[in-house]
DNA sequence: TTGAAAGCGCTAACAC
DNA sequence: GTGTTAGCGCTTTCAA
């Protein structure tokens, strides 16, 4: 890489002037200006961006941690974040928390050092189970901004992006209530999550205010044998007429069982699932789903996060929380 | 953030002498030592990453270009090479180029900065179309290595880590015949690539050594109905009996479309894909997969490119190539 | 045993 | 219009 030093000397100038004139400034001449834009060019001079970080104290360097790049509405998310990142000359610095606290609180601790100015972060499951947030607050007390998304710490004052997870399955299970399902079941694999917890209590609104019909919750461990498990269930409950999943599978298996039963689908059951566009498809009829942008929470995320970097005058009193709508696809795998 | 600065003053000593207590010199005596340690535990001190970045010419970092995080094995391997990375006490900044030449090109000078010390990807779609190599050559000659994974430009000299696609793909068409199929059909909607063509290849082998067995190819635009392409097909080759799925979504339809035609699976038909664990349950009977142990291949380009990193003598000559053994999973789709 | 000083690459206030 | 200098935080050589 060349450097500032090196244009210098082989210019005859000094390195100032050669800063200067590569940033344009009003002082130096038009014709020294020139020559030094063209060795510039000719070298393909970059400004090195550590020396730069270090002088300016800011990286643009964003610190995302991810429980799990391998689950698919976070990896969206993750999509959607570069993307808004890059456009605003940012780059990501990606950690993988793999659900754990442990993790989590390293990969915090391990980027708290000068390597990013902020944070956008999922809380792992483990840190969520155990509500363990000091690592947050001291994060955020270091100077270190953190934007939450999907799942967040409802104690940790900062920005904060979420998915209407009750109201949407609340209106999901009523879609089905509409259609006259008298027996409707909530699958899940994602009890131990905050939105898990969010979308079963919306569910369980819906049914409670109906007293005609009949509700059934399965959970299953990560670890289980999601389809031996939903079969066992269905063979269990031969009345269930419809189904809320509030994983991104547990659906897609649902309809793909109940096919194998001989049901027809919706006719005899209606599903609705979490799941996201690309799995849709993995049953005939194509699955009803709850789309959840995971784009646009990614880039919202980013939004907020540097807005609050570039505006220090922000202070605590002004944490937003942005609450990014559902919409509702119809596959198929319903009546309408 | 505490600086040595700070720390040296608090303590009436020179930041020398706490530089050099804190990396547990020799010059410096246990009193001081011992004083200088404290402190830095009680204010949570820690190097900043930038200043020893700058100083020491190298981030400790490493860039990775993937062309799309929502291909569920492209962020295994993201997951593989952080996981490896942050072993080696590596931070990983991640790029998606979504598949475009353009980004991928951007992607790289904007880190060709001083930003970070390598790369690691997988060669963009449209990059791979064109051709284009010239980029990661010169990329490569300003002193910045590149380890590429799975799609790979061959003309480029650079360590490289892929799967046996050709192998793995003729050994699982052999397969089907050895059960006795008698037309076999090869479904991709990653024509386009490197690795799609590969597959291609290694089916078209087996198909072109046995006389008496059928071979068709139904390629797939990423735009089109997967689940209208495949329900077409396959009602205009009834005769079809196999299978080979290139990408990781088209044999979970394929089984889905043919258990809605009534056919048995795998009695009547027989499907082999390149699914992932999490998916291949999306259909009943589970779809027999080849794993292409992404993490594993994730791990290697890491560690790869740290060796070569922490090695300045390995030169050119040592380039190497890395194959990763696909397994074949049996997942019940298939008679054995 | 400790400290002063140089330097990594850059910017910017201040001289000339 | 151009150059000198200081300083961001750190390591390291050399001097005391």
């Amino acid at each position: 890489m060349v450097t500032l030093k090196q244009l210098a000397k082989e210019l005859n100038v000094s390195i100032s002037t050669v800063s200067k004139a590569l940033n344009n400034s009003e002082e130096i001449g038009v014709e020294t200006v020139k020559r030094v834009k063209e060795l510039a060019a000719l070298y393909n001079y970059k400004p090195n961006k550590v020396a730069l970080s270090l002088k300016q104290n800011k990286t643009k360097t964003i610190g995302v941690i991810i429980p799990d790049v391998l689950n698919h509405f976070l990896a969206k998310v993750l999509f959607g974040i570069e993307r808004e990142a890059t456009e605003q000359g940012y780059n990501i610095i990606t950690c993988i928390s793999n659900e754990s606290l442990e993790k989590e609180i390293s990969s915090l601790q391990l980027l708290a050092n000068g390597s990013v100015d902020g944070f956008i972060l999922a809380v792992a499951k483990e840190t969520q189970v155990k509500n363990e947030t000091a690592h947050f607050v001291k994060t955020i007390s270091q100077g270190l901004p953190i934007v939450m998304f999907d799942r967040v710490a409802n104690d940790v004052l900062c920005d904060k992006v979420i998915v209407d997870d009750f109201e949407a399955t609340y209106h999901a299970t009523k879609k089905l209530i509409v259609e006259n399902r008298r027996h409707i079941a909530f699958i899940s694999n994602i009890d131990d999550l905050s939105v898990g917890k969010l979308r079963e209590k919306g569910f369980l609104k819906a049914i409670n205010e109906e007293s005609k019909v009949k509700g059934s919750v399965l959970k299953i461990n990560r670890l289980d044998d999601g389809q031996q498990k939903i079969s066992e269930f269905l063979k269990g409950n031969r009345s269930i007429d419809g189904i809320i999943s509030a994983d991104n599978s547990s659906g897609i298996i649902a309809i793909n069982t109940a096919l194998s039963f001989g049901l027809k689908v919706p006719k005899d059951l209606s599903v609705i699932g979490y799941t996201s566009k690309s799995m849709s498809n993995h049953c005939i009829p194509r699955l009803t789903t709850i789309r959840q942008h995971a784009k646009d929470i990614g880039a919202c995320a980013a939004q907020l996060l540097i807005k609050r970097l570039q505006n220090k005058s922000l202070n605590d009193v002004d944490y937003s929380t942005k609450i990014i709508k559902t919409s509702l696809i119809h596959g198929g795998s319903t009546l309408s």
